[in-house]
DNA sequence: CTCTTCTAGGTTGGTAAGGT
DNA sequence: ACCTTACCAACCTAGAAGAG
């Protein structure tokens, strides 16, 4: 079936149907990396646009596979595309791209020299993938580990139970970013990642600084701390 | 000999069941 | 509920077989 046959039911709709939804501008981003047809083996009846939103729906409906409305593709068909996009490393590229794309447009260099890095425990349901208790936090599920460029902008990301301590978990995190950005050089860090243990483990890792910024002496509760905040 | 049709084997897409 | 795996369907290619 050629493509402009595939059914694409909200296009010409004024309005899109989620505010998850990718604009054309959005979408014009990304569709240079979705993978072409196959000249062989069954043809692709799938608009992979509709999968795209149908990700973003779940990104940001937080909901489950099983609920994802019956207007976009079967959910299946869109968890077996992220599963293999995943496991392709095809999300990190798209990822990667529109990271070095957002900077350009700030003025900025494309690949950044400098990150923060920090970890935030979630709350996972009961049953499936890893987890485990992070008793500083009284959570029990994953901790998602990022490293961001000065602007926020997300260039690494490990997710692991939430029993991981940070200065454990942090080398699988800056490991991973190392081939992807090489410039970087530079990350700050809050107290949890101070330590003997981790700096002997960074040395192993390659030319990469890790600043501990330090809360003020005093300081009570909350406070936003230079460099750190963007995180 | 050329062209068409048939068929087996191979690749990929989509779905559902089942294990954890 | 998540994730893997097995399975069937859809399609392509190449070669065999048949028709003209």
């Amino acid at each position: 079936m050629p493509w402009t046959e595939i059914t694409r039911p909200h296009y010409e709709r004024r309005c899109p149907r989620y505010a998850s939804d990718l604009t054309d501008e959005e979408w014009a981003l990304i569709a240079p990396h979705m993978p072409s047809a196959n000249r062989i083996g069954r043809p692709r009846k799938t608009d992979l646009r509709e999968i795209v939103n149908a990700l973003l729906y779940m990104a940001s409906s937080g909901g489950a596979w099983r609920l994802l409305p019956k207007d976009l593709p079967p959910f299946s068909t869109v968890q077996k595309y992220f599963y293999r996009w995943r496991e392709e490393g095809l999300l990190r590229t798209i990822s990667n791209s529109l990271v070095m794309a957002a900077r350009e447009r700030e003025g900025r260099e494309a690949s950044p020299t400098a990150g923060v890095i920090d970890s935030q425990s979630v709350k996972t349901t009961e049953r499936g993938g890893i987890r485990g208790f992070d008793a500083g936090k009284k959570i029990n599920g994953r901790k998602r580990h990022i490293v961001v460029d000065t602007i926020g902008l997300m260039v690494g990301l490990v997710v692991h139970a939430a029993d991981i301590q940070d200065r454990d978990g942090a080398p699988a995190v800056l490991k991973s970013i190392l081939k992807r950005w090489p410039w970087l050089r530079h990350v700050f860090a809050d107290g949890g990642y101070a330590g003997p243990k981790l700096k002997g483990a960074l040395r192993k890792i390659g030319k990469l600084v890790l600043e501990i910024v330090k809360r003020p002496n005093g300081a009570k509760g909350f406070e936003v701390l230079p460099r750190r905040w963007v995180v």
